[in-house]
RNA sequence: GGCGCGUUCGUCUAGCGGUCUAGGACGCCGGCCUCUCACGUCGGUAACACGGGUUCGAUUCCCGUACGCGCUACCA
């Protein structure tokens, strides 16, 4: 077989859709995993949809996400341009050659007869795909009025027979030519079509195999036969499940966060939302669930991609990118937490401290966003007592430990995350106080709460003064 | 309406005719760990859509039904 060549050509449209990155992920797994080359095309073919700014931001997603590409609008390669928009005269060049060979003709149908026949067919049941009324106009007529009047150009569907694709993922799938529309190729502003400009483009970028959306599959004989009025070889095809909704429609926005921006936003890191996604649809065939992109290139096969619709579970998202969070380097973690600390004007003053906050509460962070909220006991100047913090404050002991704990705190001038535990430990010993009776307290008079993160990391941020002051409240409460 | 695809625990999935009293993960529940919460760990909960075939034997193969979804644009 020849070289490997695959693409990802998302339309900018603005926001990437998570399902664009499942989709770009399995194409570059599958171009990594082969040795072959993933090219990145940009389909700006809807001047209406066009977006400002979203290839940019679509080419910095790939970027986060780590997915490097071959070829590209910004990287070059030997099969530009890499915009659609910057090919239209191939696609003139093609579609005129379809026209020449009798595989596609002119229509000069107005967007109301259009409509009316439509209405037509749906009141009588019958399926709806244009009537072929122009499909018969003479040529030399039709020759004539293309340079006078406003045409779209379609292809010239054959009526009988049938157009099998046989597709990676599901197999042999047959569609009957009579029931396939006389497609739109070229319209009127001059721009392609998704299904031309798709067509030539694969052929004429090399594309080996064509991996997309299930919601693909159903043009997919379109476009086969679109490979055969040209004379050119078919690529392969593997039309992937769709990522749903909990109620099992198409993933979209409305239904919850479907931007990889939005993930972004919310504190989710890149190997977490690349290895969240890449097994909706696939699995590895064993119980390893945590990947890293260079085991999922390793393991990557098409074969054990699944064919029904995968819902996004949000909740297990955030699972895992919880155990990211855990089990990624300190370091790595403790630059990211600075960023966002940053960002949410979170700051203690002190980098260390900071640092101190991030390590405190590692365990118990989800995502990034959570940040504000697990750290707030460490900003808080006065505290809010739970009921039942108060309730161990209030105990007969509680105000003897707090008496000797600042006793002790007063021969420790600097406080050392390890000195808490000589310090504890004294207090321990001159009230007899132990496990949660002597922890308990402490832990009520310093943050207000019965839970939190350890205290001995608690009390590190905290500092000295900050605790006396704290616990010298708790001792009139 | 037409065409197409799909259907195993709530969710992601393993299973490719007997190994299934159906395995793993998230969630949920409980135990342990522990000053608490979380983490970790151990255990529990929960599924083969339905009906026909084929077969000695179907979760696995075939057909049908139901349900879901996708497409049905001069959007991709």
């Amino acid at each position: 077989m020849s070289e490997i060549r695959v693409r990802f050509a998302p339309s900018p449209t603005g926001f990437v859709h998570v399902g664009s990155l499942r989709t770009a992920l399995f194409n570059y797994l599958f171009a990594r995993h082969h040795h072959g080359k993933l090219i990145l095309r940009i389909e700006d073919t809807d001047q209406t949809r066009y977006v400002q700014g979203a290839v940019e931001n679509m080419i910095k997603v790939l970027s986060w996400a780590g997915l490097d590409y071959d070829e590209g609008p910004d990287r070059g390669g030997n099969f530009g341009p890499y915009y659609q928009s910057q090919r239209l005269d191939l696609y003139h060049d093609h579609v005129q050659r379809l026209i020449d060979a009798d595989q596609a003709y002119p229509c000069f149908c107005s967007e109301e007869r259009l409509q009316s026949m439509r209405e037509k067919q749906a009141a009588h049941n019958l399926p709806i795909m244009y009537d072929g009324t122009c499909r018969h106009i003479p040529t030399d007529v039709a020759r004539k009025r293309m340079r006078e009047e406003s045409h779209v150009v379609r292809l010239k569907v054959p009526s009988q027979g049938e157009t099998v694709v046989d597709d990676l993922i599901r197999g042999r799938v047959a569609f009957r030519n009579n029931l396939l529309d006389d497609q739109v190729l070229l319209k009127s502003d001059g721009y392609p079509t998704y299904h031309l400009a798709n067509v030539v483009d694969d052929h004429l970028m090399q594309i080996s195999h064509v991996i997309r959306g299930e919601e693909w599959l159903p043009s997919t004989p379109k476009h086969i036969l679109l490979y055969q009025a040209f004379g050119w070889h078919t690529p392969q095809f593997a039309h992937l499940p769709l990522l749903l909704n909990p109620d099992r429609s198409k993933l979209s926005k409305r239904q919850g966060d479907v931007a990889v921006e939005d993930y972004q936003q919310k504190g989710i890191l890149p190997e977490a939302l690349i290895n969240f996604v890449a097994l909706l649809g696939w699995n590895r065939g064993d119980d390893q669930e945590i990947f890293t992109l260079e085991e999922l290139v390793q393991s990557f096969t098409l074969k054990r991609v699944n064919k029904a619709g995968a819902v996004f579970d949000l909740h297990k998202l955030e699972w895992m990118n919880g155990y990211y969070i855990r089990h990624i380097k300190e370091e790595r973690y403790l630059q990211i937490g600075l960023q966002w600390m940053g960002k949410l004007g979170l700051d203690s003053g002190n980098r260390q401290t900071n640092e101190n906050i991030l390590k405190a509460i590692r365990p118990a962070l989800n995502t990034f966003a959570d940040l504000p909220e697990k750290t707030a006991m460490f900003f808080a100047d006065t505290l809010n007592y739970e009921e039942e913090a108060l309730q161990w404050i209030r105990k007969e002991k509680s105000k003897e430990i707090f008496s000797r704990l600042l006793k002790e705190l007063e021969s420790y001038p600097q406080l050392t995350v390890n000195d808490f535990g000589s310090v504890m430990k004294g207090v321990q010993k001159s009230t007899g106080c132990k496990g949660q009776d002597l922890w308990m307290p402490v832990r009520a008079a310093i943050t207000g709460m019965t839970h939190g993160p350890e205290l001995p990391l608690v009390l590190l941020v905290f500092g000295k003064n900050k605790i006396t002051r704290f616990i010298k409240q708790a001792l009139n409460l």
